[in-house]
DNA sequence: GGAGATCAAGACAAGTTTGTCCACAAATAA
DNA sequence: TTATTTGTGGACAAACTTGTCTTGATCTCC
């Protein structure tokens, strides 16, 4: 349901938040995450160009979160990477249902009304594997 | 979020719902729904397959619902084409989360399964654009 | 039984997503 | 300044999805 890319997204982005201490490098988030790592740098670009992450060159550089767990969401990871589409108007494209979408084509667009919303109320906080801070048992 | 293929059979099952009257071919209906019709006698074959429509060749052939559009489920008709694959175990296959999912992939399933509880809530009658019985207006 | 219509099934082509590789740019350290 | 490390960007390859085409099997009608 959501993209290989999507899913390679967000598990860096976990990765990110539970490792938050220094930089990663594109080949250790690869191996820890099993995600190819040609394949993750691409992403991991993406993730760059819109700010969830900010990059460094050269020695100990890296990837990290940019902004605090808490504040990212689910959503905008895969916004980042595989944008999901909203239906607009109705691919069909009739007269009939210019104004207003045909039946099948707003009950579809309202579940992925419903997806969006459940990734927006989510954030990489809650995702933790291990916790930022260690907390007493 | 959903594939052209399921889009397609949806399509398909909506206007087979909405003409419930004799037999449609693939050219007919492939016209009228707008799906590429090569591609649609391949949809058509799933739907057949799994009984949400029936067959028959020959002059007069063509398809039509094997059940009453109240019946027949979003999901039904995605499952026959385009199943939608719930997350068992983590993709990670770590030792650390064998018997459950880790965060992340416990959260991308739980959205998984609203997604399918969904489509399986809505019927395609609900879907019609023209309803099979004229209503008062 | 023959002719035409229609679905069934499979091979193949085109398009898209995913994955690989390499040359280059920028940062660090010495 | 030079060597090394690391991200950037683009070309290309592999895999998967979508789309086309052709041949064959059945059905109806005559």
């Amino acid at each position: 349901m959501i993209s290989q890319t999507a899913e390679y997204a967000l598990r860096s982005a976990v990765f990110l938040a539970e490792h938050p201490e220094g930089r990663w490098t594109t080949q250790q988030i690869a191996e820890l995450t099993q995600v190819p790592a040609g394949y993750l740098a691409k992403v991991m670009q993406n993730l760059a160009r819109v700010g969830l992450v900010t990059s460094q060159r050269g020695v100990h550089g890296g990837f990290r979160l940019a902004r605090s767990p808490e504040t990212i969401s689910i959503l905008e990871v895969i916004e980042a990477v595989d944008p999901l589409k909203r239906i607009r108007e109705c691919p069909l494209h009739l007269e009939s249902h210019k104004d207003r979408l045909c039946p099948l084509h707003e009950r579809l667009d309202q579940t992925m009304a419903m997806i969006e919303d459940a990734f927006r109320r989510s954030n990489l906080a809650e995702l933790l594997v291990r916790p930022t801070f260690p907390v007493p048992s």
